[in-house]
DNA sequence: TAAAAGATCCCCT
DNA sequence: GGGGATCTTTTAT
């Protein structure tokens, strides 16, 4: 099935494995999604499970679009939200394949990082592909910066695990990756 | 008003 | 394997 909005307007635990093989593009610059995590607002880990507040304001918004939070004082991190209008769901965007612009990406960095770690990671991710707030609440079917593309729900082996960095609803396994695939964020998912 | 934790990463040993 | 960087949001006095 090919990429669109509708896509998005289910629950995220059901569109994040969807989104594993899925092109991602920003810019020049595209990479192939291998590693997903999905968030709920019955979710004790995830940003909207205490409501709307100024900074997660876009995982209300509509589905489609993307979440850019800043993390740990250094890093961003980016979302696909999922669900209606008015439901805190969201996507988070772990890992992903370089594909193209990858000079790009290496150029983004002040150390050199073999390939397969240029986006094996949130944080990394959006180092390399240059996203920062100012990305948040892009629409990914309108926005000239950012999009997806390709086809969704073409990758069958994949696994689910418990989701990295959080310490509620670790026993919910709602984080999703490609098995094998080097470009993981961490080894053994 | 203060303190702690946080969907992380990088460099050091 | 461990700790520092660095700042916003949330929770406790």
């Amino acid at each position: 099935m090919k990429v669109s909005r509708r896509v998005f307007d289910a629950s995220a635990p059901e569109v994040a494995p969807l989104l594993l093989g899925v092109e991602l593009r920003v810019g020049e610059r595209q990479v192939r999604i291998v590693e997903t995590e999905a968030y709920t607002e019955s979710d004790p880990a995830s940003h909207s499970f205490r409501g709307q507040t100024r900074r997660n304001t876009t995982m209300f918004g509509a589905p489609g679009h993307i979440y850019v939070y800043f993390a740990y004082g250094m890093h961003w991190c980016a979302n696909v939200v999922c669900g209606p209008e008015g439901v805190g769901e969201a996507v988070l965007l772990r890992a992903a394949e370089p594909v193209s612009g990858t000079q790009d990406m290496r150029l983004a960095r002040t150390s050199v990082l073999a390939d397969r770690l240029l986006c094996s990671g949130p944080g990394r991710l959006c180092r390399s592909l240059g996203v920062d707030g100012s990305y948040d609440g892009a629409d990914l079917f309108s926005d000239g910066r950012i999009s997806l593309g390709g086809s969704m729900g073409t990758c069958s082996a994949y696994r689910s695990s418990p989701r990295v960095g959080i310490s509620k609803g670790t026993e919910t396994p709602w984080r999703f990756s490609i098995v094998g695939d080097r470009h993981v964020s961490r080894p053994r998912p």
